[in-house]
DNA sequence: TGTACATCAGTGAACGCGCGTTCACTGATGTAC
DNA sequence: TGTACATCAGTGAACGCGCGTTCACTGATGTAC
């Protein structure tokens, strides 16, 4: 029964590459890096194992690539989250703080969504000009969007100056801890509604917190 | 030359139960949970791998234990925190920030100095009774301690009761978020003074942040 | 337009590895008399 | 105090598994003439 090879008609496969960083993706999707297996993401791309030797160096090379590529949906997810604001209807003060909150949020909304596709983009050796950011729509990697974000607060006066360095890490350490509770941990049951209300509690703290009264 | 299996003089090993989660203890502070290999640990016991089915029932029910021993490690570090503050010379609402101070630094000093075994304490499934506890002073697991924290400041009027339910996870994603970045992400070459500086700042931010005015 | 040939993507078979787990055993220990 | 015996902790050998990686190959494709 199991007519498992997707049968190709041809004897090339055309785009084997491809093929494999999608297989790799997959598998990482519900099972994070360590299940980016190179023989069944060959075996889902309808080909013999060592034909990955082609395209990959070997399996840390493919994994690579599918963490680059983990990288950038999750860029892209902050991204669409930005996408929702209306700049033009708010103060600059309040348009920097809800990017802030949109960029953590479609980061949750991400972990809750892709668990194990948020693991593998950040189970590092990414270094490598962070990550290859085959460009979802700025190119910016979610730490740069993150960034971006605190640079739009000091900016509009809505994070003092003073604690401006260093904050990418506080900010991301809070919405990173409560994805990996999420993901992983206590919190695994949460329903996404559930979850984005911790997510808003959790932000609200970190902007409270860092710019005092 | 390596002459590794320790020459057990006698045929009983004696205490192959607790040399066996010890050895899994050893791997599992250098490599987290998923070093804790069956047949490492019982040639680190410098005895044959099936023996250690005289004591466990498979591998993940020894890993389970090392889970445990680990969670209780992690509970020690706090209460070692704890047990460094000098609460007479304090307000109570004082003693209760402090205390929540305490639990932050204790749970990620022990990120920095044993980061696979924080790992495998969180690395689920702990479930059955919140872990076995073997007793460090208290008896009281991270999460407990956290809790008590947090009561302490609602006691004394630090904290909101409005604030409180829930505050566990929020006060947790931050801090946990923090010691992941510390133990395997960007924030992997800090020394400890430098990552303790970030967590005193951000245990700042939590608390103001929770707070406000 | 047609043929010869170099390239190189994918094949087939095999390797050595370490893993968790099972089985039938052996021999030290502790207990009953 | 001494002996017989049951218990059961640790042994020895083996299993099947899936993994990453290597080798020599074959045959489709694209290019040069």
């Amino acid at each position: 029964m199991p007519e498992d090879p997707p049968a190709r008609s041809t004897y090339r496969h055309g785009d084997l590459r491809r093929a494999l960083l999608e297989a790799g993706l997959e598998l990482a999707r519900d099972g994070g890096p360590e299940a980016v297996v190179l023989r069944e993401v060959t075996r889902r791309a309808g080909v013999v194992p060592n034909a990955a030797y082609r395209h990959f160096a070997n399996r840390e090379a493919l994994l690579q690539s599918v963490r680059g590529a983990a990288l950038s949906a999750v860029a892209g997810a902050m991204e669409d989250e930005l996408a929702t604001l209306r700049p033009a209807s708010l103060s600059p003060a309040s348009m920097a703080r809800a990017s802030l909150r949109a960029v953590g949020i479609g980061y949750l909304r991400f972990a809750h969504a892709q668990p194990g596709l948020l693991r593998t983009a950040f189970s590092l050796p990414i270094p490598p000009e962070e990550g290859t950011n085959k460009g979802p729509r700025s190119g910016l990697t979610p730490f740069e969007l993150l960034g971006a974000a605190l640079d739009r607060m000091t900016a509009a006066g809505a994070l003092p100056k003073a604690q401006r360095p260093g904050a990418e890490y506080l900010a991301w350490s809070a919405v990173h801890g409560l994805a990996m509770l999420v993901i992983d941990g206590p919190l695994r049951h949460l329903t996404t509604a559930q979850m984005l209300e911790m997510g808003q509690r959790l932000i609200d703290i970190v902007e409270q917190g860092m710019a005092p009264q």
